[in-house]
DNA sequence: ATCCAATAAAGTGAATACACTTAAGAAGGA
DNA sequence: TCCTTCTTAAGTGTATTCACTTTATTGGAT
């Protein structure tokens, strides 16, 4: 911040994490990664790298190696990091695997209660969720707002768990990349309440501390979201995108 | 390799993992870390592991952001990496959360089938387990035997689920810390018995292609480990060696 | 024209040097 | 004696440099 060597033309090295260049370009090279910039299988050019983002190679080293670990890229040795590929099956898969990891999540959180704020939030989103979905039909930006209101839901239950690395693997899988992205998948207004009935009824099971059932209406409402997406592939064509669906459930 | 500055006295440079050094250093930091040489919470320093290990700070700074990425370790900017904490609580939700995830494999295993080769070495593991029980006792060494078994048993069928992110998430909860590593927990022949009989159970499941029959039994196998540690727990005092008791389910 | 080998370019791995931040210790005041 | 502050040491963050490996290219031979 002192003394910047150069304010650099083309990217002006965006906002800083907290103290930290490597955080930041970690940030920067996930964000590419998730919206396609750079595609699967490629090759990841450390220079060229640190050139367009105006830092050394280090940071860039440290940022690529993290992300290694969250499994977004993979290593060889003497060759460098390359874009993890995902085929469809594995994408179908993490769903799978979330599911399970959520429903684990949900049955610790009925096991172990939701302090105040926790159930303050659930509450409120679906209260939210009960609003939106009132009038029958969408407006332009309701699926947006919807997929905020699931996300409180869902993170907010995750929290309740108090388990840290049930939270890091399930942030694994939200962080699968999605195949090509562009299209979204344009989810019916019937689809979307449905599945927030089903977020009515997991709470109703968390607060009667009801952990196993709690755990199987999780586990259902996670594997519903694929089902739909494995509909809407085969349905249509093949090139769908699944960042956006991958938030909504 | 070629001039090497000088041979250090102590530590002579473990045999260096292919081309790399900071794979060797991470496995080495992994291990210390594993077994308790540094104990949980510590501050780990730079410059003494790269003094230590006779390399500079780079591959030891490389390994460090590897390891936190595999979730052995804390980090915070400007304060370096931390030995994490697993409070016991931490560890016991491990085994759930295994075992949820070690189901989900056994499913994917029973819809996918098995290879010969696969089905060579997991119907060996279950002749060789019986050969061992069947004397009714345990002699000297037995244990570890069993260990090796139980290993191959799970290995192949989590590769039998051809999921690599699965896979690697149940890596990572076998590489939960133990608290201390004195003491084995001394599992009775009467229970090994039981989970062997288990893994015969799992398999018919599998090779009779249901799958959540397979899911089923494969996720109580894994909670029965974690019963019997908790037990084992409550009835002796507090300092348990769960590092090879982790091995055992 | 195709394949192989030698060579050059590009890229990664590791060491060193220095800047910056944090933690520790000493000195001074209340 | 205890707290505060300044100073200093220790430690992390980043840049730079060089060594080594891989990959691309060019030239020749079959």
């Amino acid at each position: 911040m002192t003394d910047q060597p150069e304010a650099i033309p083309f990217e002006p090295t965006a906002l800083l994490r907290a103290g930290n260049r490597s955080l930041s370009v970690m940030d920067q090279i996930r964000d590419a990664i998730l919206d396609g910039s750079v595609s699967a299988g490629e090759r990841i050019n450390e220079v060229r790298i640190s050139k367009t983002l105006a830092v050394s190679r280090t940071p860039v080293r440290a940022a690529l190696q993290a992300l290694a670990g969250e499994g977004l890229l993979d290593y060889a040795p003497n060759r460098g990091f390359t874009v993890r590929e995902f085929p469809l099956d594995a994408i179908v898969d993490a769903y799978e695997i979330r599911a399970s990891l959520e429903g684990v999540a949900a049955r610790f959180a009925a096991e172990r209660g939701l302090n105040a704020e926790e159930r303050a939030i659930v509450e409120q989103s679906l209260i939210a969720g009960d609003r939106l979905l009132e009038r029958g039909s969408f407006e332009p930006g309701d699926l947006i707002r919807y997929r905020r209101i699931n996300g409180d839901f869902h993170d907010t239950l995750l929290s309740a768990a108090r388990n840290r690395m049930l939270a890091e693997m399930i942030r694994i899988c939200h962080h699968v990349p999605m195949s090509s992205s562009r299209n979204i998948v344009a989810f019916e207004h019937r689809d979307v309440r449905r599945r927030h009935d089903d977020h009515h009824r997991i709470y109703e099971a968390i607060m009667a501390r009801e952990p196993w059932r709690a755990e199987i209406l999780m586990r259902e409402h996670v594997s519903g979201v694929k089902a739909s997406l494995v509909k809407s592939l085969t349905e249509r064509g093949e090139p769908i995108d699944m960042t956006d669906a991958a938030k909504t459930g």
